[in-house]
DNA sequence: CAGGATTCGTTCAATAACTGAACATACGCT
DNA sequence: AGCGTATGTTCAGTTATTGAACGAATCCTG
């Protein structure tokens, strides 16, 4: 927002602003008319007629003709969402690919889902598969006659969304992998705008677009610190309806939070972080389940399965490796929550899952050791995405920037 | 920033956004020519012009006469910053009041420190004294003509900076007291905004904008969390250039992270709180000097000067306290940077006076325990302000209100 | 020392975009 | 059928930026 600041306002920046007001409107409250818009978003009518012009020309409103309301005086026409643009997500995962492509609307025009075990074979066979799937999402959209805003790539790792370098995926076996250029490389996405995060941010947007959570008093939830539980565990921290991805893309790093200078060693040298106690190999090795091949969350008759199951069937050591996976999911929370201020915390991946049995070890830890928990109460809300999270957020994260800059966008699609 | 975005733009909204432009401009890079800045901006010079105009008439700018710059072409007359409005910074501390007057250009106009004990007496009285306090630096600033653009007071604790309370600030033994209520009755200051914030977070600022820290390259330090030890331990997170509050402004909170399950017992009611290795009540301990009454930084001959030299001499028992206390800094604030991804640490407070002690503990936990490391190096300064942070934050704080809005100030002051 | 080169700041017509009011349109109600 | 009401469009008016032209002030050069 500071870097808005140094740049000069125009006339055309006027335009700018109020596109993407009366877009904002639409996408937010539904279809409506002129006249509603107008009231809104405090702009003439007259004001809003011209924008709303634009906007149907450049195929992101559509009318949607006289409106059935009954009342008196002249119906409006409502406006609406145009499909229009689509924007395509791309998930690299360690036992699987899945691709989604998402239009405005928001509603999914495409999913597909590649099982296979990622952890064994290299990156450059990993990234050949994943170019594949990717080409064949975005020919289908284009197909389909979708114009394409944008891809937008989820890998659960470190991620340098500014170079789109992958720096660490352990569960990939990743390292230094320059993903972005890669992938453009072998899919030939010329002047399409190809982005890079980390998979538990993209959850998290998804979850701030997708979901529909609302607070008690019926507002969207805007401000949360997702935890998403994996072979890692890793938050996306949103804030005021915005990603908060720190300098470089590292935020939220959470999964090696010191719990317990003496606790068991973990793979990252030191001893007694969260994911030795909330991870899921830990998870599992403490439940007495078998250590399997390595698998992400929820695949049925997979290992996560066999954890709810357990729990469900209240087998002791299922439940007790449970509820110390969220303590420690408490500590780390209640710390995160100390340091943030925000008042809502959703449970993804792996978290999403064992909620009916994490709920409660958590709320108690938060009630405990969030310092302003008297005046400022937490929620703890579950994710309602599940493991579809980070591809459906990239998906949207791609299409919105539609959403965000229609001016920008329309100046594009009309030079193109 | 999201809510910029529900609002609509109209024709006076691209003045308000030159005319903040331009003034930010002079504000950051020093005097200029309309030509100079016209280019350094964008805008054209026969814009620059009339924004300049209103900028003279306003008072926030004023003509330094021809430049002597030497040179080819007709020298062009310098702007400079005008002293214009003033900002009036109020801090509450346990042992002492001090206020501050600074204005536009930053340089300080005024200081008043008043020590006293102020955790003996209820804060009814400590309130009286403050507002005597205020009522004097007001009184003060408009006798010397300056426009007073607001006052901000700084409390260590738990600040609601939107209701104006004081939530919880243990070492004044304060709870739920309506601060800004009180003030306002006892000053009968009308008209003139007064707000509420952490003294943490206040210091925060202060760096930020009074302390001139540079990065490697030259730039200005716009990113970082600064920890503050005082008998808590509190942090400020500056992100981007702005002071980050979280939703109610209880952000920062970090001194009861859990270090050890089984440590000492801390007031909060848990064990092993950051607190309580690193505070200044547990440093003192630690170190085996005497308890004395409850005192912040940095008095000459208090316990924290008593601190400095004993680590100074060699004493082996501070030295081991202190080192303990920079492991344990370490750990918090490798946390705070696994979650937010900055890159920078500032040490202030009582930090800042035994930094010499602490810079290598810190540095050594933050390279073993900042999962990104590698790729995202941290640093770590010293606070140049010490114990002067927080009120030079609050009252830059205060008069920074013009600068960030220079069209809203005028129009105000045109009305009174 | 006169003329050219160069940069600075102002003036003025042109342009972009929002506003407000007036008006035609379309519907319900009596 | 006629009145009241809400919608959407048209048009003149206002605000603020732009671009080009011009006078002003200084340095450099022959």
């Amino acid at each position: 927002m500071s870097r808005t600041r140094s740049v000069p306002a125009r006339q055309p920046s006027l335009r700018e602003h109020n596109l993407a007001l009366v877009l904002h409107e639409v996408a937010r409250r539904g279809p409506a008319s002129r006249a509603r818009i107008a009231a809104a978003t405090g702009l003439t009518k007259a004001t809003v007629s011209t924008l709303v012009d634009t906007l149907v020309a450049g195929g992101l409103l559509r009318e949607l003709g006289p409106a059935g309301t009954p009342g008196v005086g002249r119906p409006g026409t409502a406006l609406a969402l145009a499909a229009g643009p689509v924007g395509v997500g791309l998930e690299i995962n360690v036992d699987y690919l899945a691709t989604c492509t998402v239009d405005l609307t928001g509603s999914v025009r495409r999913r597909e889902l590649v099982a296979e075990d990622f952890g064994r074979i290299g990156p450059e066979q990993v990234l050949t598969r994943a170019a594949a799937a990717l080409r064949a999402a975005v020919d289908d959209a284009r197909a389909g006659g979708g114009c394409l805003a944008g891809v937008v790539v989820a890998v659960p790792g470190l991620v340098e969304a500014a170079t789109g370098l992958v720096r660490l995926a352990p569960n990939l076996g990743w390292r230094d992998v320059p993903l972005l250029a890669e992938i453009s490389a072998r899919t030939g996405l010329d002047g399409v705008p190809v982005r890079l995060d980390n998979e538990a941010n993209l959850a998290g947007l998804g979850e701030l677009w997708c979901a529909g959570h609302a607070r008690a008093d019926g507002s969207p939830l805007e401000s949360f610190v997702l935890v998403s539980g994996e072979i890692g565990v890793g938050a996306a921290i949103v804030l005021d309806g915005e990603l908060f991805t720190g300098m470089r893309g590292f935020s939220g790093e959470i999964g090696h939070l010191p719990l317990a200078p003496d606790g068991p060693p973990c793979r990252c040298g030191r001893r007694g972080c969260l994911e030795q106690y909330a991870g899921q190999e830990a998870l599992l090795r403490r439940a007495g389940l078998r250590q399997p091949a390595r698998t992400t969350t929820g695949r049925p008759g997979g290992p996560v399965e066999r954890l709810r199951a357990g729990a469900t069937a209240g087998d002791p050591r299922v439940l007790a490796a449970v509820r110390e996976a969220g303590e420690a999911l408490g500590v780390g929370i209640a710390t995160a929550i100390n340091l943030l201020d925000v008042d809502t915390v959703v449970l993804g991946g792996l978290y999403a899952l064992l909620a009916p049995w994490l709920v409660e070890p958590v709320g108690e830890q938060l009630d405990r050791r969030v310092v302003a928990a008297a005046w400022a109460p937490t929620r703890v809300v579950v994710s309602r995405l599940g493991a579809d999270g980070a591809v459906r957020g990239a998906a949207t994260h791609a299409v919105r920037t539609v959403l965000e800059d229609p001016s920008g966008w329309l100046t594009r699609t009309v030079r193109a």
